[in-house]
DNA sequence: TCCTTAATGGAACTATGGTCCCGTTAGATG
DNA sequence: CATCTAACGGGACCATAGTTCCATTAAGGA
């Protein structure tokens, strides 16, 4: 039962490629411009040049659609930082989502994923396995600094990571408290300070 | 220019009351069942034994009445604890955001806020003077530390009260992380660690 | 190259969310 | 208790998001 196969898995290539960058640039411009309130799949079509029943075909609604931006945003994640010292990792880390979640276009696009992923089960599916690799990626920072003894043995690197955005999507999503530098500095240094004192071991 | 009262504040007594109460009432309750999706102003008009029309010139839209929501929840809100130490507090804080996220009506709620914040400026404007109130109910716990000694001066209290609730937002909706009393107090142990270090000093 | 069929695209159609109109109900004031 | 009118309620109406149908195009393999 259910084993009928999606709309653009058995021929990828091609013209079905070109499709889906286009309707993915498109729905992202349109994103940024709108917001994710005044989304209309249609109005995507027209900008990307493609047939409306194409897209709901392959995409089904806004959130589907919100949730393959986000894998396409996941393959370009950048690589973590090697600063040497934990809190110039962090701050490198925190400087990076703050200005993400700054950047007009990025951060209106974060923003709607939230949204999306709070409609939708399986966006917020795509949003967990994200974040879950962006954390995986930086997680070594943490455990390097461990190693080199500039924190207690047993602390979860993971959780050091995540401390250091949370801060930061609160006041995107949340507070509305200004996202700057100082907020970026503050989460790193703090994330530092709590990892130090042994907040962040876990048995 | 924009002078028009709108409905329900030149008779706000009465069935108007009855009205509001019945329509957020049934808001809550539908929103906790279906989720933000696929919340539809004539079925919670029926619900609440209302005429559609009227909630329409009320509220207007799904992010406007989720804002009125959030105003009827912030009148609602807990007094601070005064349990006599920083960490002490700032658990039962925490503790409390945590039982908020997790129980089933309110965390949907918490959520659908969310993202019709996202949706919509004035719900966003809502929603950052909720947190706004309850930062400020919370601070003087935090004041009281520095008062004690137990805290550097010059810690701003109100980033050590957003520092405690961002981590478990960010697990509610961008992590999917577990969202337990474990979660709770590592965040008051984390906050409370970086506040003596001194992260939290703001010239 | 040719053949099969996955995938696309246009257009007509449907369904549902949201508006408008106007008669009815009931709060506020004297 | 009488009057005025803010606010409500029902139903017709409208706009648009989403579906269905079928002809057309091109990917992938022989």
């Amino acid at each position: 039962m259910g084993e009928e196969t999606r709309p653009g898995t058995l021929r990828p290539g091609g013209r079905t490629a070109q499709v889906r960058a286009a309707v993915l640039q498109a729905a992202g411009d349109a994103l940024a411009e709108q917001g994710f309130a005044h989304l209309d799949l249609a109005e995507i079509a027209r900008r990307a040049g493609v047939g409306k029943t194409t897209v709901y075909r392959r995409w089904g609604s806004v959130p589907g659609l919100v949730a393959d931006l986000l894998m396409d945003m996941a393959e370009q994640s950048l690589p973590r930082a090697r600063t040497g010292s934990l809190l110039g990792d962090l701050k490198a880390n925190s400087r990076l989502v703050q200005r993400t979640l700054t950047d007009p276009r990025q951060g209106m696009l974060f923003k709607a994923v939230i949204a999306a992923a709070v409609c939708d089960a399986r966006t917020a599916e795509a949003l967990h396995r994200f974040y879950d690799a962006r954390i995986t990626e930086w997680a070594p920072c943490v455990q390097e600094a461990v190693d080199r003894g500039e924190l207690p043995t047993g602390t979860d690197p993971r959780e050091v990571i995540r401390a250091v955005s949370a801060p930061l999507y609160y006041r995107l999503l949340a507070s509305g408290d200004p996202l700057d530098e100082a907020a970026a500095d503050q989460a790193a240094e703090a994330a530092t300070a709590a990892a130090r004192s042994g907040a962040y071991i876990t048995p």
